[in-house]
DNA sequence: CAGCGGGGGGAAAGCCGTTGCCTGATCGGC
DNA sequence: GCCGATCAGGCAACGGCTTTCCCCCCGCTG
């Protein structure tokens, strides 16, 4: 590997003056000594050393993003909005997949940490487990103290800014459509307990249909199309007369389709499904489903904007609407 | 921000000592000195300069991918199997977007090699523009002859290994299937042409269909689901009598099928859609899609091993099989 | 008791760029 | 013709960490 000193070697200058002919410094630099020093540049294919450039001048310019998974749509969306503020403002950003497992996640701040990044943000559902938060916690508090800036996207309790989705106030809006609509046996396909995302859109609902929710109706599940196929198989024997299921995601609600259709079943005919974040397969499945759209690229893009921008001190949050949106998958319960 | 002489000084010993305990170094060091070193990285809560550590152990254990889009299926299922193999290995990587701009391509590589990644995964369709393809080369080249190692999956003209799905197979078996159920106006809608994906797949449907395909059947798009729509539309009009189509990939087979339910023309009664590469999606549309799948998890896995084996010499070469999956979407033409 | 070996700790030399400061040269002005 | 100002280029000091090499001291052996 080439490098700069070879490259001011062949020019015949010292490495001084090949670092701001490459590095395009202030300082003016003769014509034939900075066309002596870019064909070495060529000749050498020299490329300089990121690692040497970033200790030597201690300018951080790339961001760091710590997500579940960024080939989850709903993740892959959010990170769309995220790159591209970034990309805007010349910054560069570093993704990692949490899988979310908590442990991984503070492996991944402390990694960004010694990335020297600009700014850590953090998306995707908090957890209950108050040791878990306390321990990432700990480590965002560590680095913001050094001047790192911090940004969530959908988790309220750590320091930081915080951009949230509606939660809750989706969950509303179906519980209350269920409600007008005049279903009565209503089930929920639920994504972990564990997880704060699920308990806020929980909350939500039972607050839509008032009350009329029982537990034994609730079946908790992985956010994944199997999870919810299992879970919708459940559901269909110990909830008899079931006219209407509500699937926290909706990958969850594709699976619980499947199932659907797998025992003759129709929808909406039979039992309506609401699905939650209006992921692009909405759309395409059959009976295009009814779901809660969550501006995910927006979110992003908020979180990054805030995370680039100087702290004025106090942590800000903000909150996005959600949005319901009809396609086919709901109707009145068969009378 | 902490560094490993304050740490070094905090527990009354030297840069050196704080060092070995940090990093776990082969040399011993007493307990009490270890002990005192750790307690001092916890208080200041330290965590090295990851760009000094490279810096100074020119250690390489990271490596670099650059796929079209993490986010688009094909590529997530593809990075799955990567990052697999990366994990098992200890191995972190860095993602890489190109969206499919050469350019774009050719500024990750320099970026990945100023990183000093120990191995470039140059992943997704090559192009047929030949001057694209030397500068690519010219770049992996100077990488190569550093010492870096360079492994290819899905393209086939460039220096390195490589690991290869079989898509002019896959596309022979579909071709075949729609010869032997007795298709005859049958029509294509293929990915940008100027990818060697698009054309290795159209070489096996062209030969599958023993050359019943004329030109003027066989639509370009964006291999996307908009893409697919367009172009099945367009189809419709320029193809009296159609009674199957292939798409190139599942996104376009998926935008198709939702065009000809718009028209009214039932699947497959009507008219037959095959897809290409089995993505998730597939099974949850209705009809499910008759497609065809190639081992994406496991092409990422094979080019992550490559990379990251020593090379002993000659550039390797695999392919990995392709398979028709039988769903409902493909059934005999109307009578 | 002297000599020797070995183990644990520290000083310092890198790794590769960047940049403040100094030098030598050139040029202009008087 | 001489002096000071100006400017291009180079020297060298970082930045934070690793690692080699050396030293010191302890304990063992003859």
């Amino acid at each position: 590997m080439a490098t700069l000193a070879d490259v001011a070697r062949r020019a015949g200058v010292s490495p001084a003056t090949a670092s701001r002919v490459i590095s395009g410094s202030s300082k003016p630099v003769a014509d034939e000594l900075r066309e002596r020093v870019l064909r070495a540049v060529a000749e050498l294919r020299y490329v300089p050393n990121a690692h040497a450039q970033l200790l030597a001048r201690p300018q951080r310019s790339v961001v760091g993003v710590v997500v579940h998974d960024v080939s989850d749509p709903y993740f892959a969306e959010l990170t769309r909005g995220l790159q591209r503020v970034a990309t805007e403002r010349g910054r560069l950003v570093i993704i990692c997949n949490s899988y979310r497992d908590p442990e991984r996640e503070v492996e991944y701040v402390d990694l960004l940490r010694a990335q020297q990044v600009a700014a850590i943000v953090l998306a995707g559902s908090g957890y209950h487990d108050p040791a878990v938060n306390a321990v990432l916690d700990e480590r965002l508090g560590a680095y913001a103290a050094a001047g790192g800036r911090v940004a969530v996207v959908g988790r309220h309790q750590h320091r930081g800014d915080a951009v949230l989705p509606a939660n809750a106030e989706g969950a509303r809006l179906i519980g209350g459509e269920l409600r007008r609509l005049g279903h009565r046996a209503i089930a929920v396909i639920a994504g972990p307990a564990t997880l704060t995302t699920t308990t806020d859109r929980l909350a939500g609902l039972h607050e839509g249909l008032a009350g009329r929710l029982p537990a034994e109706h609730v079946r908790y599940a992985d956010f994944t199309r199997d999870g919810g196929a299992r879970a919708m198989a459940e559901l269909l024997d110990a909830v008899p007369g079931l006219t209407a299921v509500v699937a926290l995601n909706d990958s969850m609600a594709v699976g619980a389709l499947g199932v659907l259709r797998g025992r003759g079943l129709r929808v909406p005919a039979d039992v309506s499904v609401v699905g939650f974040d209006d992921m692009p397969v909405a759309a395409d499945v059959s009976p295009a489903l009814t779901t809660v759209r969550l501006p995910l690229a927006e979110l992003g893009a908020r979180a990054m904007t805030l995370a680039l921008e100087a702290a004025d001190g106090s942590d800000r949050v903000e909150t996005l609407p959600a949005e319901l949106v009809h396609r086919d998958s709901l109707a009145p319960p068969p009378t």
